[in-house]
DNA sequence: CATATGGCTTGCATCACGCAAGCTTATCTG
DNA sequence: CAGATAAGCTTGCGTGATGCAAGCCATATG
């Protein structure tokens, strides 16, 4: 979203951030991911947000492409907004906070499952060389190796 | 933090994101998890963060538990911030963000790597049931289960 | 024709943020 | 030991983002 920005800022997690790191930004998109909403009146009751500010969010949401618009009746502005692949990539974002909320400040209503067995899906950090799950204390950063671009 | 909550909101992500989806927040945990900064110098020329922001910011991560504010020289007032485990357990979600950032916004500075190998660590949505990695597409919420309390 | 519904826009008050300036207690320099 | 420098703030002020209430428009409904 233009406006909120993090000028100098050479990093992937910032850039992320200037899309979807404003107020109601993220649980619109957990809405739209996790209870299938898609209409302006589904996300003002679940989210009590002020109306302008609702119009605005659902606005950068298709204007950064996390969202399509899709008008499905004889009116222009009775949409409903749908997840693109880049919006519903998101939803490890959403799934660490939450494994994070349930944690440290108390379990909180759902858990998710694999739609295919209804196993519990854990987003784990893992190891690449030794195929382990990896402590977070245990990860760093590192350069991106330099390769022909 | 205070003032920017998510009344109503029955939900862990939401809980989490009042406190750390105020601007700014997420990126201090970043350099606090990351490039292991601790003082307020660091931080402030890292981000280039207004310096009333910036301490109200600190006061609050450190209210909320994710930081332990430990004086280390004769003045009070000149603190270090370590993460405390609360905080650093924050790195699945800068991960993530990163991770999304990578993919759609285009490969940023850096890599995880597993500090004991070397190896490339990923985030990845894993089944319990099956073993298997999980498509985001595949992935939904259920309510939890009720047990013994 | 009156009312209801969905999806807004507008106006206004309030609050958070950005910026510049200044303050305070060390420490460093000559 | 005077003056400069540095770290870590606080204060004041202007601007922009947000919250709230009201109103509007087109369609659907009775």
């Amino acid at each position: 979203m233009l406006g909120k920005t993090y000028p100098g800022q050479d990093c992937s997690a910032a850039r992320a951030l200037e899309l979807v790191g404003e107020r109601w930004t993220l649980l619109l998109l957990r809405d739209a991911m996790f209870r299938n909403y898609v209409r302006y009146s589904q996300f003002s009751e679940s989210l009590g947000i002020a109306t302008n500010v609702l119009a605005r969010r659902l606005d950068g949401l298709v204007a950064s492409g996390l969202m399509e618009a899709r008008v499905t009746g004889p009116r222009a502005d009775h949409r409903e907004y749908h997840l693109t692949q880049k919006g519903l990539e998101m939803k490890p974002i959403i799934m660490a906070l939450t494994a994070w909320g349930d944690k440290w400040l108390g379990p909180g209503p759902v858990v998710f499952r694999h739609s295919h067995d209804g196993g519990l899906v854990t987003l784990e950090p893992r190891c690449s060389q030794c195929r382990e799950p990896v402590d977070v204390g245990d990860i760093g950063v590192q350069r991106r190796a330099v390769d022909a671009r």
